[in-house]
DNA sequence: TTGTAAGCGTTATCAA
DNA sequence: TTGATAACGCTTACAA
């Protein structure tokens, strides 16, 4: 059966197509009665609105592009379904794409979202990816961004953030006070704006309680698990080092299970925090430290943004929001 | 900068936009050198396809629908990252909706999905979900349905689903043969599928070891890990339980934890198998003996089952691939 | 308040 | 091999 049309409609009901769409989009230059009709009439015939040709006509879609890394990552799925929840009943949808850290995927996945001219595109970027051409042409097609979690000042647009910096100064902080003082740093890349500044809140930490920073203790592309295990194995076994402020939580596990491997307990010998409060981190034994990373929030933020940005008009350049964190203190870093 | 269209290149190369369009589709009936020209020109205008306008000409888009409880679950996050990776080289794109396991976002989600003129519909249906109309409505529209996981046979189309039988099968007889005889099981709603099948897998291998199925043993609705964890608590105060078959794993945690705060070990007083292995069930204490949900081999099978139905043009209908489990044997369930 | 008519960018049909 | 033309379904000046 072929889908009705307004044409459909506005045949059955002896108006124009003009009239039908105004009733439809509720226009205030139309009769009630008229409307009326119009609105009993689609129902009756199961009208749905054709919002492909409603697209090309008005030149903008309802559709928002969603990049990022991974969907199947934990953070990326809440923020996803955080930024569904605010747009949906805003009307727009979401068009996915995942750029699997991948700079060429990516590049690509920015031009699959053009084609489908998409109104915005709300994107947290790959690691590799240190050029941003790809991602500025965009905005120069009028197409806002915002950026969330990986950001980078050189694309116009809001940028929504953890506060990286506070939280891993709370967790440094947290385990000085907790009579640590030989602190390791795990963490990822350099290139990355989070890693930076989480390396950044741990050296204040370490500066402000008096302590010396040593470069040896931080180790950089230690975030899975497995690297976690064993990096933290080889600083165990020169035994320097007392506590493990690890930039996630899967080398925070790691950590543990390489403490664990050398005969030592946790917290007694050595503690742990972790980064980002994956849902195993109160689950594991002990239960894990860690910096909670609202993943929900910068979600509900970023799709907010994006239909300021969209209402305003704007590219919404240099807003920078700066989403608070929280240490959760549980057990794996309490003597 | 307005975005070049195809008039602009014919204008440019003095060739008319059929030609052009014709010259990027890769049509045979044209010449190469006119073919090559039109590359270069719209390579050189930064040419980027009006997939809308293309949608609209020729009513169907390179769109697919995916609509799932939630895009924050791990089973559905992973499923969703599957059919992205095989949809995406096959030129479509994904358009993601969630109902919250509600009946009324889900009508909502295929109405937006309908408006949208998608290629087809990938789905899993809410919890809520027993009358399939606004479903069914979509492939009256021709426009193909693939369900997974949750699915029924109402709707035309192809089904992909766990071997759930077996894999509860494949679980209980592991607790029988490891001496375990009072096997309670914790489940969901049996007017989901997949709990139902769970639960006569359940069922067969009680039967099979020539055990008594007790009713009693089966407790619905405890799917989450705050129920699992108070329902197992009742069953191990009456003491007549030395075993749980929870049909997930949250449940399975707290069942653990319900044998743990009630001052008894697992596995050696009791043993747990959970269901799905989520990502955390290698790393608790004990380490949780599972069911592998293959999520990813779900996302792969549905998404080309779709590129096929669509290709073929056919509904599909009463195509039900089942897709294998495995038994994972940890430490929850070895004395 | 309603109608007329043009156009969004592309593609399919027919003719040359 | 290429061109002319119409059409996909909708929206929006402008006119009535």
């Amino acid at each position: 059966m072929r889908r009705a049309t307004i044409i459909d409609i506005a045949l059955a009901l002896g108006v124009t197509p003009s009239t039908v769409s105004r009733a439809l989009a509720g226009n205030s230059r139309v009769s009630l009665t008229t409307r009326q009709k119009v609105l009993n009439k689609a129902a009756e015939l199961g009208y749905q609105p054709n919002v492909v040709a409603s697209s090309l006509r008005k030149g903008t879609s309802d559709t928002i592009g969603m990049l990022v890394p991974r969907i199947n990552r934990n953070f990326f799925s809440h923020v996803i379904s955080a930024v569904e929840e605010v747009l949906n009943p805003a009307g727009f949808n979401l068009l996915i794409c995942q750029s699997h850290e991948r700079l060429i995927k990516e590049r690509q996945a920015i031009q699959v979202l053009l084609k489908n001219r998409v109104a915005g595109i709300i994107m947290s970027h790959s690691i590799e990816t240190t050029d941003f051409e790809h991602i500025i042409q965009a905005t120069r097609q009028r197409v806002p961004v915002v950026q969330f979690d990986r950001v980078n000042k050189l694309i116009p647009g809001p940028r929504i953030v953890n506060d990286n910096f506070t939280g891993a100064h709370l967790a440094v902080k947290h385990l000085i006070r907790n009579g640590y003082n030989r602190i390791a740093h795990l963490t990822g890349s350099m290139a990355v704006n989070v890693y930076q500044e989480r390396l950044n809140g741990y050296k204040y930490a370490i500066d402000e309680a008096g302590l010396v920073f040593e470069p040896s203790m931080v180790i950089e592309n230690a975030i899975t698990r497995e690297t976690g295990f064993e990096e933290a194995l080889k600083l165990i076994a020169k035994n320097k080092v007392d506590a493990f402020f690890c930039a996630g939580d899967f080398s925070a596990t790691g950590a543990i299970q390489a403490i664990q491997h050398s005969g030592l307990k946790v917290p007694t010998d050595i503690g742990v925090v972790g980064f980002a409060n994956e849902p195993f981190a109160e689950i594991i034994a002990p239960k894990l430290s860690t910096v909670e990373q609202n993943a929900y929030d910068m979600g509900i933020r970023a799709a907010k943004s994006m239909i300021k940005v969209i209402a305003d008009n704007n590219s919404g350049d240099g807003i920078e929001e700066i989403v608070p964190v929280r240490l959760l203190v549980r057990e794996s870093s309490v003597k």
